[in-house]
DNA sequence: TGCGACATAATTGGCGCCAATTATTACGCC
DNA sequence: GGCGTAATAATTGGCGCCAATTATGTCGCA
């Protein structure tokens, strides 16, 4: 019982941690991640950051390429419209599931979590407001009653916003954002399944469109190490 | 440049031969994954070894104990539903993509992998079975017109098949698939997406169904290299 | 004879080293 | 001066060793 044995949940949990990175746009798509400014950046071994970046590879957020290393996925339009598509499939058909297990206390939840995300847009990080749309979308398909569902739904939007946007690409989709929110709330409340499924399907295509309107006009995918792009976040 | 630069495929290809032997049932559920069975089954290093028992940990098809090893994911009854019902949402909206991206020459060899899957009912080991139908639906799916859906869908056959029959449980069950292949070629001729969806969902349905059936009728799930039933937690 | 603890054996898993591969630079030739 | 080529530098990735952990077998004690 010394100094814990839990290195298994720091490899884990450092794939996280670069997930989160890329998401957070320290690392944009295109962009080449060299394991050893990574195990420095974040304290670890050669072989965990390899561990990490194996895992994101199978998860599709980042790409492994031979012998040239890993980079940030990069997604093409069509991928981007497929994905999408997929999305509203999934999340709507969550709708019933939460209908169905829904209850006051989470709904009191998730009308708060509106709330406090609508408090980060005029004041808070781009963290905090990822963090805190995280959470409430995160709340409303738990309880789809699903678990399947719910991480299949988890998989595809971690990886559309590997190389989206996860912070909100303008202040305009972010107030859309915000309206959504509460207007789901709304419909929890009053019962309404067609409204929210609607509601969570114009979320998911307004997010998307105002993500490709933002992406660099065209450009090719791969740069090179060295006269890399960096601009550091 | 002599004989080996390939090492980065075998490495991939060895999770997928691995998955295969679990689907084949060479492993069953709950049985540990014992890596240096493994090396000199597969007659691959360690290392190899271990990056595809992770790959296949991240897809869920095994379960990573630390400290204990890998062994094939044991699915209980809820989540095998819950797997079902996200199945049958993915593969049923992959039909209006189907009935749209479909030809008549896909619809000739998907009718010529019915034939040989009713040929192999009769006269064909159980592997054939299973590639045979692997081909059908990859065959449909891959026409769908959305590579994200076809992906998801595919990972989700993998998991459920990891742990349930990959070969079909009872004869009635494979005279069923059979009938089913048929059915769903005939629906395509005809344009009916509405009876394709329903043949689907019915296909899902039954074959899960007499997964569970055939299922040892309860017991516990793990069993340690031993013998003994170490079920405490 | 049954149960618990210790010793032994087997297995997993962390980690670093160095070869293979690729990018970059320097040089010489056209 | 531009370009193809060889040397150099930087990065990735294969692999084996050994410590940590867990399972198995044995012995002593109640």
């Amino acid at each position: 019982m010394t100094t814990r044995p839990t290195r298994q949940k720091e490899k884990r949990a450092l794939a996280s941690e670069i997930a989160q990175a890329i998401h957070m746009r320290a690392y944009r798509p295109g962009e080449w991640l060299r394991q050893i400014d990574l195990e420095e950046a974040f304290k670890a071994t050669r072989f965990d950051v390899r561990s990490a970046l194996d895992e994101l590879a199978v998860r599709k957020t980042i790409e492994h390429v031979p012998n040239r290393g890993y980079r940030v996925a990069e997604i093409d339009l069509k991928t981007q419209r497929a994905i999408r598509d997929t999305r509203i499939i999934l999340e709507t058909a969550a709708v019933p599931g939460i209908m169905a297990g829904i209850d006051a206390a989470t709904i009191a939840r998730l009308s708060e979590l509106a709330d406090r995300f609508s408090q980060a847009v005029l004041s808070g990080t781009r963290i905090e407001q990822s963090e805190i749309n995280s959470a409430f979308h995160h709340l409303m398909y738990a309880v789809c009653g699903n678990p399947v569902l719910e991480e299949t739904i988890w998989g595809l939007r971690d990886r559309s916003r590997g190389s989206s946007v996860t912070v909100w690409s303008s202040h305009q989709a972010l107030l859309n954002s915000d309206r959504d929110h509460h207007a789901m709330v709304e419909a929890l409340r009053a019962g309404d399944a067609t409204r929210l499924a609607e509601l969570i399907a114009h979320h998911i295509v307004k997010d998307m469109i105002e993500a490709q309107a933002h992406a660099q006009p065209s450009t090719e995918t791969s740069q090179s190490r060295g006269s890399e792009v960096r601009d550091e976040v």
